[in-house]
DNA sequence: ACAAAAGTGTTGTCCTTACACCCATGT
DNA sequence: ACATGGGTGTAAGGACAACACTTTTGT
């Protein structure tokens, strides 16, 4: 092989952001400006600058279509086959992110065209972003067994049966409450707090904080969290 | 944004080959045929063209550069940073891989410049290729933990011994001879063989075959193998 | 007073770990 | 006969799952 012009290519990014607001996990996505499928829903996307690194790219995109910021945002896969954009030749990094959407649903104003989905009924969205969000949530349940980030999605204050409501929806299963909320108190990452929460229930559920430095280790540990490993069913 | 032409770059892969010989964890590295850094030691590389699909550019890659074909190639990470390539802006999709090094011995001839090396002690690489030998090991050490992945490195016959090295190099223990083996047979993915190998020791240890279909269905269970994962600290 | 969800306690089972000995064989 | 690594057995402790009842309060 000689040493001429390195082929070029189209590089994308698409986000999928995962977000729950206390029942349901749901799903941003957004009505396309642009041609072609213009006025199709869609994950945000956008191209890499010469100029700029990919991870900063998909930082931009999301900023530039929803205002979001700081938003946590990981490598999920490459989607590289040569006919999944019917336009033109594109490979496209997609990245998944997990965010509170309570937090966040001021900067996430009607300026932009995005909107939250239950994860359950989305639309049909445009080219492979269906395959994406497939694969999204497939590696949400597997890290989400082993790691706690979970907690990303929940809001500064939180009460347990409210994260249980969380992991029964991501994983389509009710667990057992007793042993759920001992599993989970007994990783030391929760904060009681002296206040109730009087929506879900009469009695009132206590609202609890994450110990965050403690959070903050525990993040590249693994911890076998809430569901056995051996029920999982995915890679 | 307006649709005009989208920015073109340049679109690399990468791949990381690992394999073992029944005592050291190996690495696969190539020296540079071509200009820049010709003669220093990388990671098969090369250039993803217009008609192929990445992951196919990578096959395609392997094959080239070593004569390998039929390796699972798994998907590591995108290494897109603006300055990685001291040449030109390239962005890199890395693979990883394993692979029996006996099984592969013939085809990995010496028409190719391919070499195999120690993890430990591997030679200064170009560019950012030795941060991608590292994802590579933490990705490694992580799927090993929860997949029976690592059978994928040893011959079509083998020892529980040989097996027990192969861990104890990934992670850099030594793990009890007797839970090991135990925690091994009781996965049910073992066929023991009549056969001795008689090489590592007076007494000989038996020959023992991997279970294919059971193999096969457990790829994408998580089976929590071996090594508690309390004590891992990776992400 | 009753319905509805929160919260807490116990027991048995299984899995994991730690540890000690015997076995087969080449020298 | 002895040294070397291979192979097995067991008992104690810890983790997990299954399960039932009391508490609080809005209506």
């Amino acid at each position: 092989m000689k040493h001429i012009g390195s082929p070029k290519l189209t590089v994308a990014v698409d986000c999928i952001v995962f977000g729950f607001d206390g029942f349901n996990l749901k799903l941003l996505l957004i009505k396309r400006a642009l041609q072609p499928q213009q006025n199709k829903w869609s994950l945000m996307g956008g191209f890499v600058n010469e100029s700029e690194g990919v991870d900063e790219a998909a930082s931009r995109i999301l900023q530039t279509l929803t205002g979001l910021t700081g938003v946590y945002l990981e490598q999920l896969h490459v989607f590289g086959g040569v006919d999944r954009d019917t336009t033109e030749r594109t490979i496209s990094v997609a990245y998944f992110a997990l965010i509170d959407i309570e937090r966040y649903k001021l900067q996430l104003s009607h300026e932009y065209a995005a909107e939250w989905f239950p994860v359950q009924s989305t639309p049909k969205l445009i080219f492979d972003h269906d395959q994406m969000v497939e694969a999204a949530k497939k590696k949400l349940q597997y890290k989400a067994a082993l790691h706690p980030i979970l907690f990303e999605l929940l809001p500064s204050k939180f009460t347990i049966p409210q994260i249980q409501s969380m992991y029964d929806a991501i994983y389509n299963v009710s667990f057992d409450k007793r042993n759920f909320s001992r599993k989970l108190l007994s990783t030391g990452l929760l904060i009681k707090l002296n206040e109730k929460d009087k929506l879900g229930s009469k009695k009132g559920a206590f609202y609890y904080t994450l110990n965050k430095d403690k959070y903050q280790q525990n993040l590249y540990k693994i911890l076998g969290l809430i569901i056995a490993p051996e029920h999982l069913q995915l890679l």
